[in-house]
DNA sequence: GGAAACCCTATAGTCGGTACACAGTCAAGC
DNA sequence: GCTTGACTGTGTACCGACTATAGGGTTTCC
């Protein structure tokens, strides 16, 4: 089969599948005298292979260690189970990261009270650790141009820039 | 100050300074006569407060937008509460995701019995769909060497390229 | 005055693709 | 045989958010 067949049947693109010859996961095919590509069905199956394994969010240089794995049939059990082991820590390791992520965000979120209170963002405020604490929620349009004091927030270097 | 001390104060590289300047997230700053960046407080403000929505996984193209926000006081609040929602939906979105990858990757992981059974570890087999399911757990190494079925596992390729 | 630390610009690399330009090849319809 | 459109080829640039390297200039300290 050709290349665009072989990209179907895997389900991606035409182009990955040269990317992955090029990054030296797919062995290049033979060529027909044109000059393009043919494939048997392993090619196909390796291909699924890498698919399966990339829709998991194993990364391409993990991928090429299970095939090297694959290669030497002993002892590929144990080295195969630390990776995977190993890939799920990094995926526990995640989504703890974003969950404390997501609860900053909302109580980020909380900060503001809904309706624009004094002319700063409670939001915008909080963004900035060094101001949120200190600075009073006056309009700080009000404050003369050469007046810049040492705890300026972003916010007025953007409003002034 | 200089650039290093900058760089140093908000936790960040050089390179990572010039970067954000590059990308006009950073205002060029004065020179010395020497060339060298000379910047005041504001721009480290300003640095921190691109570096805490960094780290609140914020993207630099979100962090301008902030950045717009701050420079038009009035309807900002609505506007950085729209972005903060979207940002803590494609958080929830992406802990959903991650937690379905790591269920799989943990039953992946259950496909091995610890011992190598047979000689084909499972969790390679797994990762193959079109194997699991159809092919015995028998030594492939038997096979005759043209007689490659439909259905090869990438193992076998791989243990044949 | 010399060495080390710092800074400058420009460029390339990372990861896993995606997209484009431009050329050649194939298959079907007329 | 010719045209058209789909397919395939190579090469290159691009994405985001940096990181690293090369090759130079400047400052600072002893």
């Amino acid at each position: 089969m050709r290349i665009g067949k072989l990209a179907t049947e895997a389900g991606c693109d035409v182009q990955t599948v040269w990317y992955y010859e090029r990054a030296g996961l797919l062995e290049p095919p033979e060529r027909e005298p044109s000059g393009y590509r043919r494939y048997a069905s392993p090619h196909l199956e390796r291909l699924r292979f890498i698919r399966h394994c990339r829709s998991l969010d194993v990364s391409l240089s993990e991928v090429r260690r299970l095939l090297d794995f694959a290669n030497e049939p002993r002892q590929s059990c144990s080295d195969v189970n630390a990776l995977v082991d190993q890939h799920i820590r990094r995926v526990k390791e995640r989504i703890a990261s974003l969950r404390s992520l997501e609860s900053q965000l909302v109580s980020l979120r909380n900060e503001c009270n809904g309706e624009d209170a004094g002319g700063v963002c409670g939001i915008l405020e909080s963004f900035s650790d060094a101001c949120a604490s200190t600075r009073p929620a006056s309009n700080n349009k009000a404050r003369s141009r050469n007046e810049q004091p040492e705890d300026a927030c972003p916010g007025d270097q953007a409003r002034g820039r």
